[in-house]
DNA sequence: TCGATATTGAAAACGGATTTCAAAATACAG
DNA sequence: CTGTATTTTGAAATCCGTTTTCAATATCGA
């Protein structure tokens, strides 16, 4: 058994709450996913394999992945939530494509340690950012220039 | 007659729109104030000097002065859309505390050397970015405390 | 001033997130 | 195993901010 199955294995006991059929096959489903869909798209994907679930099952249980860590919520400002697998403690922020929506993940530890020192100087406590950077990607651009 | 202002009417002109009282009095109030309202306080406020300016136009002309670059909008997350009055080419990035809503502006100019970095590295052709630090202000962590 | 065009405000429509509710499933004590 | 309290489910309704519609009104340029 993964990890992150474990965890929220976890979480619905520590909460009280109950394991259901519905609640392990989408947690399959969301880990199998690599992507950041929004809940519609996923409710979309899941309903071809398993039609019975519905979108509200859906939602509240990827909201439920968030909250016990396994997942990250995004808003990139399209006016849907998204969602993405968490791993471990890694960060990392986003390059939104505006062209294509293509979305591409990146790290760099010299800008968070930037961000700390800012918090630092407004002597404010962060908890968690968010840093998007919107543009077109390299195809984006070249098919643009024809 | 103040630079901003001359801007909106370049802009109306340019866009053969017109030049109306309500959208004056709007581009007036939104002027003086300086913070982050959603388009609803906004509203609210000017409401009490001009109630007959309804919600759909204030709407309608914050989304102009977005459009003409007098205003950014943002989003925080909590489902509201904000704007803010834009200065010259100045930009700068946010403190946002999730204990009394409170925000507070930084520049970085390093983190914005890295951001050009990053996305020259991906190929990508930045347009905008958006970059938030969620957590609490030195105010609500002290209350915190208590 | 006239006439074409844009704007206005109220109300309706929209769209995604969230909640409601009665039926079904689960957990767990006995 | 039960029985039962509690949680969950799916469909539909509701919420809530944003955006559009539309008929009346205002603006602009000839």
């Amino acid at each position: 058994m993964k990890k992150q199955e474990e965890l929220f294995l976890e979480f619905l006991a520590r909460k009280r709450l109950k394991n259901t059929s519905q609640r392990m096959i989408i947690l399959k489903a969301f880990l199998r996913q690599n992507s950041h869909l929004s809940t519609e798209d996923f409710y979309l994907q899941l309903r071809k394999k398993h039609p019975g679930i519905g979108y509200a099952t859906v939602h509240r249980t990827l909201k439920l992945f968030a909250e016990c860590g396994i997942a990250a919520e995004h808003n990139f400002g399209d006016g849907q939530m998204r969602f993405e697998v968490c791993h471990d403690n890694e960060h990392h922020d986003h390059l939104v494509c505006t062209g294509c929506g293509r979305i591409i993940e990146f790290e760099n530890q010299q800008i968070e340690q930037l961000q700390l020192d800012v918090a630092r100087t407004h002597k404010f406590f962060i908890k968690s950012h968010r840093l998007e950077l919107y543009g077109l990607c390299s195809d984006c651009v070249a098919t643009e220039q024809q």
